[in-house]
DNA sequence: ATCAAGACTTGGTACGATCTCG
DNA sequence: CGAGATCGTACCAAGTCTTGAT
């Protein structure tokens, strides 16, 4: 684990030994809201990184051994413990003795001192086998926790409340609005029976858009706008062809990944900059590096971009040369070596947390007093189950439930609001301190560009939250050391030093048919990974992603034959073509997700191929109504008028089964997505969510974007952002300040309402060459003219307008997360393109992480068309 | 055909930074 | 200028999908 001995409870500050090349960053500490939740998070990051370092041991399991033990084993690098830290509670003071424990294996100790539930005496004489130090320091705060053990469980008691609401459930729960988004999708005509529905006609309108809104939800009605059904000419389907063949579409030069080897043409094209008006001055210089850079790229590599065929063929001669040298001879499984990611990849590793850490694992737990995460068994009991056998048998401490945690998370709070209340240059200084050590591992060198990198910092311990009723949340995820990381790197790069001193990496290797930097297990999950990538910015993630786009787009031209094909077969004689027509059906439609299995020891969440019959009600005449929890165990709740094949066959598929069977019992993902394979080069379930995301955001752009000015402009793109995140269902949990700022803005409009009708009063005065009346206060006020007052009368109405709408825009996305569409599924070309055209700066919808990561979309004409 | 390892994309949240309004 | 609202980002969990092995 995680933590680690360490004896000193100082926690912040400093330590200084330690040869850690790293700070820790600071302690943050952020009171700021206090909201239960909020903090949780922040809690354990925290935790983890306090201290400096402190000799980790080993123990397998990660726990520091030694501190089982009781002895204490000083770590060669750890130096004398500091001062108890900061904590002035605790720690300090009982422990005179402990500060200097040193490298021990305080942690124990220091859990112990919260907990308890004997009495101090008891908790004397067992601990003398800790190393007396500790056991010190653990003093104080044990007092208390005798305290409640008379009470009994403190922690669950606490603050039920917030833990209860935040977390986990998010979907649904509270008011109406919390509906699932999905079924806030208007009803809109009713669906399209996809069978009488031309397909050449339709095709550009996603089959979501038809989904009708659940009726029984009360949802906000109003809202949802439909969706576009307009179709725009161009998208015709041609339904003969090959769906595979490439379409040429008018503005196919920005696709460049197709083009690539026409590069040399391009390229000039590139470089013009005439769409530069559209591009922001920052990132009209970023542009004229990234497209020089592009070009390199292009002629060193043979193009990772170009058509996948054509590009597996060729990578697969240089994957075979180059994987000569490569030192890792057996090719694992993942990696394709079809593909060469890159030619040179210099970096210089991932850096580490800073080692000690002081309060050790009670804290991790403490800090989460009041999240919800504790409120829960599973996530108690996993907690406790690594917690004791990290304490030991023997320790004190034999319940969780009797130990109270409040002086720790107090401790916790207070080293937050200390670090708040610094002054500006003092934060200001430690964050240079911080870049300065952070510097060297954020940049990467791939094929000669500077590149930034993702997330070079290892993962510090902590305890893990699994989203929803997962069956592991609560297990202490140990610290990762030098010996669990496997580099990835050119070969001819120096390897990186290892950071901490005296060990070493796992394994370096030289793989250039992937794009990690650096991985390790996951130590929740030792089958699983945890990767250090390039950041989103970085030109291989760009690549990768403009052919996502260019891929959804295709299905663009093939949409129309695979509608009509999967309608076929929703009466096929063969149920197994059935299930899969029916699937594919719903996954067009409801833009859900594939649906892999999962193991046991994950949350119990599905996806279309995993339904289970309980999950899908038949409602008749032909309607459906899906209830199951989705990715992140958030809730997707509609209710969808359907074709009657569909109906009839999900009726079907349904009879004699339980309900925690799956509805579609011959269907995976694999023959899902084979099939679909054959209906178009490269498509798989995923393509579909891509697809009906982009073309509804164009579809709507396209209807409801009138000449107007800027902000309203920018409300139709945010309306369209909206419809996309409904129909993914993405979405956020309400923020605790909601209705109070709700309120607040009513307040402010009938406080502006009252001034209105005093303003028209003065106006029917005025017109009469009455002067005004007085004021609330008595006083009076300046005479206007008439002309001057309707002017005001007007603003006010402006405002009042202005602010209602806001309103309800905001009750409105209370619950809808737009960010995560705009990332992942729109196809930003869309959004350039339209910018370009209704002259809206590109800044005003893309951030500038967006603006990086969407570099390779800047230059696209202004007639693309998704 | 199935399985599992491996690689990479997608997703929500908390927090700190920045903006806004009184 | 300060409190609260909003924005941007780090973080890391949880999906999808491919591929080689059996």
């Amino acid at each position: 684990m995680a933590v680690q001995s360490s004896t000193k409870l100082n926690l912040c500050e400093d330590e200084d030994d330690e040869p850690l090349v790293f700070k820790r960053y600071s302690t943050k500490s952020k009171p700021n809201q206090l909201n239960a939740e909020a903090k949780k998070l922040s809690a354990e990051r925290q935790v983890g990184q306090p201290g400096k370092q402190v000799s980790e041991q080993r123990s397998s399991n990660g726990l520091n051994s030694s501190v089982q033990n009781g002895k204490m084993v000083p770590s060669t690098k750890s130096p004398p413990a500091k001062s108890p830290l900061a904590s002035p509670k605790a720690s300090t003071s009982s422990a005179g003795a402990s500060p200097v424990s040193n490298s021990k294996a305080s942690t124990s100790s220091r859990a112990s001192p919260v907990s308890k539930a004997p009495p101090l005496t008891t908790l004397n004489g067992q601990s003398k086998r800790l190393s007396e130090q500790n056991k010190s320091t653990t003093i104080k705060e044990e007092i208390n926790s005798i305290e409640h053990l008379a009470q009994g469980n403190s922690d669950s008691e606490d603050e039920k409340p917030i833990g209860a609401r935040l977390g986990k459930v998010k979907p649904s729960e509270d008011s109406d609005d919390d509906k699932p988004l999905s079924s806030r999708i208007a009803p809109k005509s009713k669906l399209g029976t996809s069978g009488s529905r031309p397909y050449d006609s339709n095709e550009r309108k996603p089959v979501v858009s038809k989904v009708q809104k659940n009726g029984s939800s009360t949802m906000d009605k109003g809202k949802a706008s439909s969706v576009v059904s307009s179709k725009r000419p161009l998208d015709k389907v041609n339904s003969s062809e090959n769906c595979s063949a490439k379409r040429p579409k008018v503005s196919d030069s920005s696709t460049s990944a197709k083009n690539k080897q026409v590069s040399a043409k391009q390229e000039p094209k590139e470089e013009d900059d005439d769409d530069d008006d559209f591009i922001p001055i920052s990132q009209r210089s970023k542009k004229v590096a990234s497209d020089s850079k592009t070009s390199l790229t292009k002629l060193k590599v043979t193009k990772v971009g170009s058509s996948s065929i054509k590009k597996t063929i060729k990578k697969g001669q240089k994957a075979s040369k180059i994987s000569k040298y490569s030192k890792s001879t057996t090719k694992p499984p993942g990696s394709n070596d079809g593909q060469i990611k890159w030619i040179t990849l210099k970096h210089n590793g991932v850096i580490f947390p800073p080692p000690y850490n002081p309060h050790g694992v009670a804290t991790m737990y403490a800090v989460m007093k009041d999240t919800d995460y504790v409120q829960k068994e599973t996530f108690r009991i996993n907690f406790w189950a690594d917690w004791h056998k990290f304490l030991g048998k023997n320790h004190v401490i034999q319940k969780l439930d009797a130990c109270d945690f409040t002086p720790i998370y107090d401790w916790y709070q207070n080293e937050k609001e200390k670090k708040k209340q610094m002054s500006t240059e003092e934060k200001k200084a430690l964050k240079e301190e911080k870049l300065k050590q952070e510097e060297k591992y954020m940049w990467a060198e791939v094929d000669g560009d500077k590149e930034k990198v993702g997330n070079f910092r290892v993962e510090p311990p902590g305890l893990f939250r699994g989203r929803g009723e997962h069956p592991k949340s609560g297990k202490l995820k140990r610290r990762i050391r030098p010996s669990d990381v496997t580099i990835n790197i050119g070969k001819d790069a120096p390897i990186p030093e290892c950071p901490i001193p005296g060990e070493s990496w796992k394994e370096v290797r030289h793989d250039n048919t992937v794009t990690w930097l650096a991985f390790w297990n996951d130590p929740i999950n030792q089958k699983e990974f945890k990767y250090v990538f390039l950041a989103p910015s970085s030109s291989l993630k760009g690549k990768s992603d403009e052919l996502k786009y260019d891929k959804a787009r295709r299905l663009t031209d093939c949409i129309g034959k695979i509608r009509a094909s999967y309608t076929k077969d929703f009466t096929s004689k063969d149920v197994s073509k059935r299930q899969i027509a029916v699937a594919t059906y719903l996954i067009d439609k409801l833009a859900l997700r594939a649906g892999n299995e999962k193991d046991d020891d994950e949350a119990d969440t599905v996806g279309c191929c995993t339904l289970k019959v309980e999950n899908v009600k038949a409602i008749p005449p032909n309607s459906l109504e899906f209830n199951f929890l989705g990715k992140d165990s958030i809730r997707y709740e509609n209710t969808v008028e359907v074709e009657i094949p569909v109906y009839k066959a999900i009726m079907q598929f349904q009879s004699g089964k339980s309900g925690s069977d799956d509805l579609f019992d011959l269907l995976d993902t694999s023959r899902l997505n084979a099939h679909l394979k054959e209906k178009m080069d490269g498509l798989t379930a995923k393509v579909f969510r891509t697809y009906n995301a982009s073309i509804t955001l164009d579809n709507i752009l396209n209807k409801e974007t009138k000449d107007g000015d800027l902000s309203e402009k920018l409300v139709v793109y945010q309306h369209a952002n909206k419809e996309v995140a409904i129909i993914c269902n993405h979405q956020r949990t309400v923020s605790k300040s909601h209705s109070a700022q709700m309120s607040k803005l009513t307040e402010k409009i009938a406080e502006l309402q009252g001034n209105l009708k005093e303003l028209k009063v003065d106006l029917d005065r005025a017109k009469k060459g009455k002067p005004p009346l007085k004021d609330a206060d008595g006083k009076q006020k300046k005479n206007l003219t008439p002309e001057a007052l309707e002017r005001k009368i007007a603003q006010t109405n402006a405002k009042i307008e202005k602010m209602e709408l806001d309103m309800r825009i905001k009750e409105d996305l209370k619950t809808v997360a737009l960010g995560t569409s705009k990332i992942n599924y729109l196809d930003p070309r869309i959004t350039v393109a339209w910018c370009k055209r209704h002259e809206v700066p590109i800044e005003k919808i893309f951030n500038k992480s967006l603006l990086a990561k969407f570099s390779w979309a800047m230059r696209v004409e202004p007639d693309f068309r998704f």
